[in-house]
RNA sequence: GCGCCAAUAGCUCAGCAGGAUAGAGCAACUGCCUUCUAAGCAGUAGGUCAGGGGUUCGAAUCCCUUUUGGCGUGCCA
């Protein structure tokens, strides 16, 4: 598709060459040499939309003071027909470039052909990717780290969309092991004291102490008594853990559904060692030699690997580790379903984990290649209440859920909060949460979306409607306001390249606000109702093209784009 | 101890494929609605980019180091 941008630097880089060429021809730049740096965008706008840097990047290679060599090229540089009204030369050696008219026509011009899909490219090249979110442990409500991480990998898997891969999320669901075995004897605690009353049974260690266990336990005994008092602990436990499990699981379903997060597939742990696949990893290693035992327990020779330790595959008890179980899992990712890239998103109490799974994974004991997975470790969300911290944790039941956040917050405020850089520590003050609110950058972007709209109504009343570009001049487009409108409008598609590519979809939530405070300014300097016609027409049309890239924005970071507030 | 992530305005954070005078929001103060949504706009003020070295034409950005904070280093996941 079609980026501005991307169009525009080209362009600068075949000037350039071309100028170099004639300048190498006449003699005023010596020849033979290579011609080096780029066309970027000055931080301040007062230096042009694109500054070429070959001049100064090229000093070593042509021995020439940066300025003689930019004067020598911009003697030769021909903007005739191109993008450009002007170059020139500045500071230590920048060639400044300034659009001309017919990029902001493209501009605009692009926007209007490609509506919905506008900002969409082709870098990913249908490749395969999978993103693993979420991934909570069924034994409980998700929390606030759930919040965040939902947020990253969908609006991740979004962006990725975007850019042109073939995106499949998944939720891995661990219905299996050690947590769910103490899922279920939590549940079997209350259950019994339930039934035989409080101080009959004691409460396993490391047990889930959360309201919602004992919230199963009264289901299960309203549902069937106390017949489960005389049943063996072995069968009860069984018994509970096969009603709490669905349960829980169509909960978190419900509850991600309300968050806007839909899956393509609830991948169960269960199924890998139904299917023999965990006991056919583990043997592959063992046979290959990877493996030893010690204790009773089989390890894998992480450290020979190049870990910083070994990992237990199969405890002395007999069960597979989540470590494991997990190489099975990612092995089923790439062989089986033969993903092209696999992209997990976890928090960062896991990244000890990452580190030294990767290194397993990328070993000559499983093979598969490092570029094909990768780890998105975002750091925890710090939870404060009046700027003290409030410890969290799912055992002792005293998390904030996800879904008791969304009662509070709205879905859309949540979306573009927990939207943040993937590697900062995230602040979130309950207290502040309520005021978050009308304080929230959503508001600021949601308002300018719902201003357009009312703006096109308004217009539509007095018989004006939003024109063809083809039947739009946009060359009465001279305002400040109104090209910094047109640019900003211009970096969509790159915005989400790079996002994509740095796995940080936190770049679309800040290139909204930077739309939104720019058609702001716009709509405050310029009016369109009343304007002579050819001014009315250009401008409703930039207006138009704004709505339909906030609208995309929002799209990808999965909040909603309101015609009235 | 070792490993990962961070440190930028009073607070929350941008900026980091090296570029020109380091930016926004909040909080404070001053203006702007008889005209398209004031949930908005304009302005004032605010800084040893944690400290120290290095790399080069140029460093908040890259490298090393120190300090501080978060997390990890389970026969938990």
């Amino acid at each position: 598709m079609i980026d501005m941008m991307d169009t525009a630097r080209l362009q600068i880089d075949e000037l350039m060459r071309s100028a170099y060429a004639k300048a190498a021809e006449k003699g005023t730049l010596p020849e033979g040499k290579t011609l080096i740096g780029a066309a970027e965008v000055p931080r301040d706008r007062q230096n042009g939309d694109f500054a070429a840097t070959h001049a100064m990047a090229g000093a070593k290679e042509f021995r020439m003071a940066p300025k003689a060599i930019a004067s020598a090229l911009l003697e030769e540089l021909d903007l005739e027909g191109s993008y450009f009204d002007s170059a020139v030369v500045a500071g230590p050696g920048f060639i400044n470039f300034t659009f001309g008219s017919r990029w902001y026509e493209e501009v605009l011009a692009a926007i209007e052909k490609y509506g919905d899909d506008y900002g969409r490219s082709d870098v990913g090249h249908g490749e395969k990717v999978m993103v693993e979110f979420v991934s909570a442990n069924p034994t409980g409500p998700m929390t606030i780290g759930n919040a965040r991480g939902g947020v990253l990998g969908d609006t991740l898997a979004s962006v990725l969309d975007m850019a042109g891969y073939n995106v499949w999320r998944e939720f891995y669901v661990n219905d299996a092991g050690n947590q769910v075995d103490l899922f279920g004897r939590s549940i079997e605690a209350r259950y019994l004291q339930i039934c035989l009353g409080e101080d009959a049974v004691e409460f396993p260690d490391n047990g889930y102490h959360g309201d919602d266990i004992k919230d199963l336990a009264r289901m299960i005994y309203e549902k069937d008594g106390d017949r489960y008092v005389s049943v063996p602990s072995e069968e009860r436990i069984a018994a509970f853990v096969e009603f709490g499990l669905p349960y829980n699981i169509e909960l978190m379903k419900k509850h991600l559904e309300r968050y806007r997060i839909r899956f393509d597939k609830w991948f169960l742990e269960s199924d890998l060692h139904k299917s023999g696949y965990v006991e056919d990893t583990v043997r592959l290693l063992t046979e290959n030699g990877y493996t030893y035992e010690k204790d009773g327990a089989l390890w894998l020779k992480n450290t020979a690997l190049g870990a910083d330790k070994d990992e237990v595959l199969r405890r002395s008890n007999g069960f597979y580790t989540y470590y494991a179980v997990d190489i099975a899992y990612h092995r089923n990712k790439f062989l089986v379903r033969g993903f092209d890239r696999v992209i997990d998103v976890w928090g960062a109490d896991h990244h000890g984990h990452a580190i030294r799974f990767k290194v397993t994974m990328t070993s000559p004991a499983v093979g598969i290649s490092p570029d094909k997975l990768d780890f998105l470790i975002m750091q925890m969300v710090r939870l404060t209440r009046d700027g003290e911290t409030v410890k969290v944790s799912k055992r002792t039941g005293k998390a904030l859920t996800l879904n008791d956040l969304l009662d509070e917050i709205s879905v859309d405020a949540c979306r573009f909060f927990f939207n943040a850089k993937p590697d900062t520590h995230l602040e979130f003050d309950l207290g502040l949460a309520v005021r978050q609110d009308s304080e929230n950058p959503v508001y600021y972007v949601q308002y300018a979306h719902a201003r357009i709209c009312s703006l096109i109504a308004a217009l539509k009343a007095d018989g004006h409607e939003v024109a063809d570009i083809s039947q739009v001049d946009t060359s009465v487009l001279t305002a400040p306001e109104e090209l910094e409108v047109v640019k900003q409008l211009a970096l969509l598609p790159e915005e989400i390249k790079l996002a994509a590519r740095d796995y940080d979809p936190s770049r679309i939530n800040r290139y909204v606000i930077e739309l939104a405070a720019r058609f702001h300014r716009f709509y405050n300097a310029c009016r369109i109702k009343g304007e002579e016609d050819a001014v009315l027409a250009a401008r409703l049309k930039l207006a138009d093209c704004v709505r339909i890239v906030i609208a995309n924005a929002l799209r990808i970071v999965g909040v909603t784009a309101p015609e009235k507030m």
